[in-house]
DNA sequence: CCGATCACG
DNA sequence: ACGTACGTGATCGGC
């Protein structure tokens, strides 16, 4: 069968628009012209192509008035205009597509949903063609069909929806989504729907009753609240089903040999993107030779360095080769400011190491790798004062390691690399120029920005200081024994081998344990255990699912396996995978990666190495310290609940911490008003996990699964917390309140994260932004205490010629490599700094361990 | 290349 | 009626 590609062309259009309008920041062209709508569309259209390979292929559009709608002035009444900065980028879309070789339709009269539908029909009745419909509109359910599927755009993903898929997910006939939408309603399309009848409710009728003629039927068998809605609802029902349901007979005058999908159109193509500024997407037309670059004007490749006179503030663009910096190598330098406009290749700076050492104020992109790389290469660099990775970060743009992302989002095109292209050293040199270039133009904007978001002193006492702090760790590195993980990894395959023999006795036959697919046919399908779960794969096998049915022999040597092989592959072998030459493993910060202003670590992630289980702990085991050293483990005690208690100001948490008490057991005293001695071991649990709940943003469901007890006593004891405490649920109702009228929050530093979520008109989703809000400023300033404490002891270490070193951080802690003659004045350097980093209503606490392992230093 | 799973704080 | 705890990264299987 030949595939027919069905695009709903206005909304992909509507989405891409709304996706980035919100930030009344919209995106345009040179002359002003509004492209954010068309940039989306075009990478969808793109993509559609890329997956489904189409050999017919349509997209459809509105236009003009709905006559179908008898009354339709009722029906448009209560849409939202289309906004003008959008309603104009529908033409070009249409020319865009017509160079793309796809044809489009509109029919006056006629929605794009009813030219879709009747294309969609001919499929169906022509054993020929299959459709496949394009759309986020879930309205377009109601065409699925033996011939018809739809693959339903979500967010991030897609759903594909055919005849199965569907009737798994609602129960019923795709035909029936009309009877669905009918009595629901859509408040965004005008659909009335009948009044207090939800998704829910809806869909029980449906399963019960089979279609709205179906329900009132039978309408005398409905009893109570939901018959009196349904009857007051009859009108708004059949109105409804007359406005969702597509029509599917409008008259076309073409064939599926217009639909033919025709190659690229490249001249027409380019040309339009040019127009719209599209760089990135002209390449793709295979037409790149007259990219305009911008006006880079003239420039030189350096042949002779003593020519260069810096005497200026300049912007660096270090130019290396890709992957894993560690790995890198530098192949060269471009250098811009007012004056200059040079690209320094290596050869000439490895001739010239100290170019760069004076006293120039410098501008960088990535400055921590461009330290790393620095010292691999002994170039000397001093006072570089802004980094414009950093800077965007704190501003929440999203930051990459390729420069050219973050240009692109400012509205800036910087031709992007591509591997597979061949470059003339010139056109090499004249790209790494427009990066420092644009470096240079962008960081007056930049600092107006801090300055106006008051995040300047974060900017520069700790993320730019904590850049060159982190730079020295990575480079520095932490030694690990390969033969203690080989020896674990022996010991740890023997076990795998016999209980993979166990479980495929258990199981009657061989199977691959490590698919989640085929274990959960074996266990609910061929073993029938209980508690069966169906996720979009298949059946869940995740750690709770497995928990409950411990009892089972197989079960229980599947979790030992799980387990295992875990360890094996992520620890063992990847930890050995990243041993480099000097045996040590360097990894690499992500300083400007998470929303709350954490570090993450990558290639290995050293943030996430095994500790709550005995046996995986052992992998700490391997790494150890230089010679004469020992390694210094320094954590901070509970410091998300002192931060938790500092900035909700409750006098009871406040008190408890100045008293150094278990803030665990406290906790419980208060809520089950017993004294210390009546606290059992399972109401500090309890205690325990309220707690936790609160640094999370506390939700009765998480509640209840964290103690594996209902949602309703989860709901009831949160409540006797609040009673307990009602200063806490003053200040998380004031915090929510306030991240929704300023729509973002920010941490004692003045960190600060916009949070879209608190917006949506989805509750789901507004929860979640709620909930965002409320973990923000606690693990945000957590992290602000430890950045600050690791710049403050790196210096106070230079400052006192400390040859021991800062290794790792794992977000409260912090792993050194102690000279066995300077622990004791480590300990307190370390000690001291932690502590005071930053005054909070509450003193902070750190535990130090030393050992002669990261393991034993716990 | 994505979802499921599981490691950490 | 909603569909869930916050923040990460690596590995695997399966498309």
């Amino acid at each position: 069968m030949e595939k027919v590609v069905l695009v709903d062309g206005n909304n992909l259009l509507f989405r891409s628009y709304y996706a980035t309008a919100y930030t009344g920041n919209i995106m345009r062209n040179s002359e002003g012209f509004p492209t954010n709508g068309l940039y989306g569309f075009v990478n969808m259209i793109n993509k559609i192509i890329a997956e489904e390979k189409p050999k017919y292929m349509m997209v459809a559009f509105d236009i003009g008035k709905t006559f179908r709608h008898e009354k339709y002035e009722r029906y448009k009444d209560g849409r939202k205009e289309t906004p003008d900065d959008l309603k104009i980028q529908f033409p070009i879309a249409k020319e865009i597509l017509t160079a793309m070789g796809i044809k489009y339709l509109e029919c006056e009269g006629y929605e794009a949903d009813d030219i879709i539908g009747t294309i969609s029909l001919w499929c169906d009745k022509d054993p020929k063609y299959e459709a496949l419909i394009v759309s986020s509109d879930k309205d377009l359910l109601q065409l699925i069909s033996d011939e018809t599927t739809v693959k339903l755009l979500k967010t991030k993903d897609h759903i594909m929806m055919d005849k199965n898929t569907f009737f798994d997910t609602y129960g019923f006939d795709p035909i029936k989504m009309i009877d669905l939408k009918a009595l629901m309603g859509d408040a965004s399309d005008n659909i009335p729907g009948v009044k207090g009848i939800g998704e829910k409710g809806a869909i029980k009728l449906l399963k019960e009753y089979g279609s709205i003629d179906g329900i009132y039927e039978n309408i005398d068998n409905i009893k109570g609240a939901t018959q009196t809605k349904l009857i007051d609802g009859k009108d708004d029902a059949y109105y409804s089903k007359d406005l969702v349901t597509i029509y599917r007979e409008v008259p076309l005058n073409i064939t599926f040999d217009d639909l033919l999908y025709k190659d690229i159109n490249t001249n027409d193509l380019f040309e339009l993107y040019k127009k719209l500024d599209f760089y990135s997407l002209m390449k793709k037309t295979g037409n790149n030779s007259n990219i305009d670059t911008g006006n880079t004007n003239s420039f030189t490749i350096i042949t002779d360095v003593d020519n260069i006179n810096l005497d200026k503030d300049v912007a660096i663009y270090l130019d290396t080769t890709y992957g894993n910096y560690h790995d890198s190598e530098i192949i060269g330098m471009a250098l811009y400011n007012d004056d200059i406009s040079c690209y320094i290749p290596y050869e000439m700076l490895s001739n010239n190491l100290d170019i760069l050492d004076n006293k120039v104020k410098k501008y960088t992109y990535d400055y921590k790798k461009l330290l790393v790389l620095f010292n691999k290469y002994n170039i000397k660099i001093n006072n570089v004062i802004f980094d414009t990775m950093i800077s965007a970060y704190l501003l929440n743009y999203e930051v990459k390691d390729d420069i050219c992302y973050l240009a692109s989002k400012m509205d800036i095109d910087i031709p992007t690399y591509d591997k597979k292209e061949q470059l003339t050293d010139q056109e090499k040199a004249k790209r790494a120029i427009l990066k420092a270039k644009f470096i240079w133009t962008t960081k007056d904007y930049l600092y107006d920005e801090m300055n106006k978001e008051e995040v300047i002193n974060l900017f520069n006492d700790i993320e730019m200081p904590l850049a060159k702090v982190l730079g020295n760790m990575e480079i520095e590195g932490i030694r690990v024994d390969k033969n203690i993980l080989k020896e674990m990894g022996e010991e740890i395959k023997i076990k795998l081998e016999l209980i993979t023999k166990d479980i495929y006795n258990y199981a009657g036959c061989e199977f691959n344990i490590n698919s989640p697919k085929q274990l959960g046919e074996i266990l609910f399908d061929k073993l029938k255990l209980p508690y069966a779960k169906k996720n979009k794969i298949g059946y869940a096998t995740d750690i709770d699912i497995l928990k409950k049915l411990s009892d089972y022999p197989i079960v229980n040597k599947i979790l030992e396996y799980r387990a295992l092989s875990k360890l094996y592959s992520t620890y063992i072998e990847g930890i050995i995978a990243a041993i480099k030459d000097d045996n040590k493993i360097h990894t690499i910060y992500m300083q400007t990666l998470t929303r709350t202003g954490r570090l993450s670590s990558v290639e290995p992630n050293l943030q996430n190495i095994p500790m709550r289980s005995e046996y995986g702990r052992l992998i700490r085991k391997a790494f150890l310290p230089e010679n004469n050293s020992v390694i210094m483990s320094a954590d901070y005690s509970q410091i998300e609940l002192r931060v938790f208690a500092h900035l909700s100001g409750v006098n009871d948490l406040i008190e408890a911490f100045k008293h150094n008490e278990d803030i665990h057991t406290k906790t419980a005293m208060d809520i089950f008003k017993v004294p210390e001695e009546g606290v059992t071991k399972n109401m500090r649990r309890q205690a325990k996990a309220v707690n936790f709940g609160i640094l999370y943003g506390i939700s009765s469901y998480g509640l209840s699964e964290d103690l594996g007890i209902s949602v309703k006593d989860a709901k009831d004891f949160i409540n006797k917390y609040f009673e307990t405490y009602p200063g806490v649920r003053d200040y998380m109702n004031n915090e929510i309140e306030e991240a929704k009228s300023n729509g973002y929050v920010k941490t004692i530093m003045n960190r600060k994260r916009i949070i879209e979520e608190l917006k949506s008109s989805n509750y789901a989703v507004r929860s979640m932004g709620e909930r965002m809000a409320l973990n923000t400023p606690i693990q945000g300033s957590a992290s602000d205490i430890l950045k600050k404490a690791m710049v403050d002891i790196s210096r106070i270490f230079k400052e006192n010629d400390i040859k021991s070193k800062m290794l790792l951080q794992v977000h409260d802690e912090l792993i050194f490599n102690v000279y066995k003659d300077e622990i004791d004045t480590v300990r307190e350097i370390v000690y001291n700094t932690m502590n005071d980093s930053y005054k909070l209503l509450v003193p902070l606490d750190v535990d130090i361990e030393i050992g002669n392992n990261w393991y034993e230093a716990k």
